[in-house]
DNA sequence: GTACTTGTATAAGCCAGTGATATAAATCGG
DNA sequence: CCGATTTATATCACTGGCTTATACAAGTAC
């Protein structure tokens, strides 16, 4: 059963853990029409600007045809629009609108006011505790993202 | 601009670390073909036991249909079955089959390995940091939950 | 026992993903 | 400079997963 003790039981306590949290979080996604991928795609496009359709399906994780049918929906809803790449013929360029930066905001704050809600609740001891470990867990999810 | 300073000035510090944890976290997910709803109903059903259909669609947040359906294709892939509830005629009894504990503990098991790869590579500090605030996270976790 | 309520299922429709394939633009070897 | 190949995107057919609306059978209340 011995087998890197210690890395092994970090991962599985960590990963309890993360679990819990990953499904709490989920609940407390808004709901307003937006999949995963189309508001991570959304953010993606509002924080570090236009993209290739190519570069999106790559960062986004998902295939090529699925970020064709993705973005053909956020230009339908007026949250993205599809342009020429002067240097490429064939490339597709992703520029975020007016609208979909006003409703990423939107989904942030309803987002924090609903995490500042919960965090009220928790003893100050865990909400500083929490605050804490935010530098390491952002790291984290720089590591994870590679 | 002012207004309950401290609580939403934490709220959108955490909010906003939480935004790329889960997006890290998403991608780190085993990929198996259980939808995000799936694998959290199959984890209920393993940790507490059967479940009422009608008791598993408000704890998982979907509509009852959406959990019919879902069981059906549980039930399809050999993961639960379906039973009589004898105290009701009729309700449905959801149950975990030893194919859909397997498939459960195996997800954790790559979910807690992948994790404690990259919790590897974080520097002893940010490691320590991480431990230290699992309590207050799955804490947290619980508030969500309600 | 009729009327109401509750638990589940079915139907129709949209969103979101997949693999396979098509097409146009770019690149490359001769 | 031209045919062959590669690259970027789109289209097609299909499945899964969710929604609302509705049906129906079993329990409950009078």
């Amino acid at each position: 059963m011995p087998r890197v003790i210690e890395v092994s039981t970090d991962g599985a306590l960590v990963a309890s853990a993360f679990e819990r949290l990953y499904e709490a979080l989920r609940r407390l996604a808004p709901r307003d029409g937006l999949s995963l991928t189309a508001a991570s795609t959304l953010r993606r496009l509002q924080l570090r600007g236009p993209h290739r359709l190519s570069a999106l399906h790559v960062a986004e994780g998902v295939t090529q045809p699925a970020m064709t049918q993705l973005v053909t929906r956020l230009e339908r809803d007026g949250l993205a629009t599809r342009g020429p790449d002067p240097a490429d013929g064939r490339a597709v360029v992703v520029t975020i609108t007016e609208a979909g930066r006003t409703l990423v905001e939107q989904r942030r704050d309803r987002y924090a006011a609903a995490l500042a809600g919960v965090l009220h609740g928790l003893a100050p001891a865990e909400h500083a505790v929490i605050l804490a470990a935010l530098p390491a867990l952002e790291r984290l999810a720089e590591t994870i993202a590679e």
